[in-house]
RNA sequence: GGCGGGGUGGCGGAGCGGCCGAACGCACCGGUCUUGAAAACCGGAGACGGGGUGCAACCUCGUCCGUGGGUUCGAAUCCCACCCCCGCCGCCA
């Protein structure tokens, strides 16, 4: 959510950010403005009779003390209150119709976010590593681990039971997900990151405060019996933590690396990468979340894709990190990188992780400050990155580890962790 | 799931329908005292929003005692719903 006191200090400089991103966030400063103006005539009238009630109140008070009759200043209060009636319900409509077109303005893109909206328009920042030489035709991920290959990956099974776009996954491919995670979480422990395991079911609150209501709401599964709604990342649980608290300026910046299962309803995406686990309805993630302060949030960005990357690096993956446009930003993000993957399979590049940073746009949402030395409150930045995840992390090392044979051999860095040295099939 | 108790400022904790934005204690900030500190004493301090100002200081008004409704001229206080915490019972991976 922005600072309504900014837009309305800046309308133009505003608009001219938020143009960016498409004309649509434009028209709804025009309204927020309208919204606005029409909620501060009405409040001025409000509180004006509040304070003449308040009054009244008071020397209806005083009377009674001094044992006098109140009966016409308790008269003349009633009167007082029906012709107020009237303004208290045209501020709650002003109040209810700015809140509104509020929650759907999304976050004004930092500056060096490039132009342009769509995928195509992304910057590449730099390459790293070059495709990987196999000296044969290359499978992809499903041909080698799927139900004719290694039969670690069922998505048959999975279709007959929950639908299109799951699976189960096996044998093998559970221990090399398990050590992923297990090595993921020791390098960042090791960057003092605190684990945590968030819940993955969360109230409305919790999907309005960190921007994916209203924006994505359809992307997001619903519990209609419990109001409660399934998390697509740990990002929901952990950028909720801290809701309403003011957080020790000492304490800055916070970092987390919270493990979820995500869920995600991929609506609107009916044939898109159907094949394989790339796109999928759940997988488990590992997700990095820091807190800071506000001067801090865009070297703590770089270092969010730093980590990325280097997790990248030492799988061995081939990839490039790009830039994304102001127009195909989420609501909530200022700035994404994503670091796409080259896939043996696709013979191009994919999104492997992504990082942002949100501002203060979730803190405002969630309200959640810290109180700089001697000064008041204000609200924290919010960034979040992928680190590992189950089902595009996985698709990437069985796709790099395939040999002539259609055996797939996994990276040294991850024995230690309880990986096997080559994928084998399951018994069963 | 059933029954009972409870949610008040950074923390603890009072609170009669009007004199309560809220006693008191702790923590915090400033001052006096001191070579310095501690102690003691004196004083100050909440958040958010509107207006006076373009900002700030400051002044002023409004809102906020878990959340949302209601009763009342007037609600922290009474009523209803919901959320959360604690206890006991039941059920259960």
């Amino acid at each position: 959510m922005l600072d309504v006191g900014q837009i309305r200090a800046d309308p133009e400089g505003t608009k001219a950010a938020l143009a960016r991103r498409g004309e649509a966030a434009v028209r709804d400063v025009d309204l927020l403005l309208e919204a606005d103006a029409r909620r501060r005539e009405v409040l001025a009238r409000v509180e004006a009779a509040r304070a003449e009630r308040n009054a009244a109140a008071k020397a209806i008070a005083e009377a009674k003390q001094r044992g006098e009759d109140a009966a016409v200043e308790i008269a003349r209060q009633a009167e007082l209150k029906e012709q107020q009636a009237a303004d208290e319900a045209a501020l709650a409509e002003a109040d209810a119709a700015m809140q509104e077109v509020l929650l759907r303005v999304p976050n004004i893109p930092h500056p060096s976010a490039p132009a342009g909206a769509a995928e195509e328009d992304a910057e590449i920042v730099r390459m790293h590593g070059r495709p990987p030489e196999f000296g044969f035709e290359p499978r992809d991920h499903l041909d080698l681990a799927g139900p004719e290959g290694l039969r670690l990956i069922d998505p048959e099974s999975a279709a007959r039971v929950s639908g299109s776009r799951f699976h189960y996954l096996k044998g093998d491919l559970v221990r090399l997900e398990f050590a992923l995670v297990q090595w993921g979480l020791q390098k960042l422990v090791e960057k003092e990151f605190v684990p945590v395991v968030p819940p993955v079911l969360v109230k409305r609150e919790a999907m309005v405060g960190t921007g994916f209501f209203p924006e994505a709401e359809a992307q997001v599964y619903a519990l209609a019996t419990d109001d409660l709604y399934l998390v697509g990342t740990a990002e929901v649980p952990l950028a909720s933590m801290h809701g309403g608290e003011t957080l020790a300026e000492a304490d800055l910046p916070l970092r987390y690396v919270g493990f979820s299962t995500c869920f995600r309803r991929e609506a609107g995406a009916a044939g898109k990468d159907t094949r394989g686990i790339f796109r999928v309805h759940q997988f488990d993630k590992l997700e990095l979340f820091a807190y800071c302060r506000p001067d801090d949030s865009w070297d703590e960005h770089e270092r969010l894709l730093a980590i990325e990357e280097e997790i990248a690096q030492e799988l061995g993956f081939h990839y490039q990190v790009v830039d994304i446009p102001a127009g195909d930003l989420g609501a909530s993000a200022a700035r994404k990188y994503d670091i796409e993957v080259w896939l043996p399979g696709q013979e191009r590049y994919r999104e492997l992780t992504s990082c942002s940073n949100c501002t203060d746009y979730q803190a405002r949402r969630l309200n959640t400050r810290f109180r700089p030395a001697g000064g008041k409150p204000q609200f924290v930045h919010m960034l979040n990155g992928t680190a590992i995840t189950s089902s595009r992390t996985l698709l990437a090392l069985i796709e790099y580890g395939q040999r002539a044979d259609g055996s797939v051999t996994l990276p040294e860095v991850l024995r230690p962790y309880g990986a096997p040295e080559v994928l084998q099939a399951p018994a069963a």
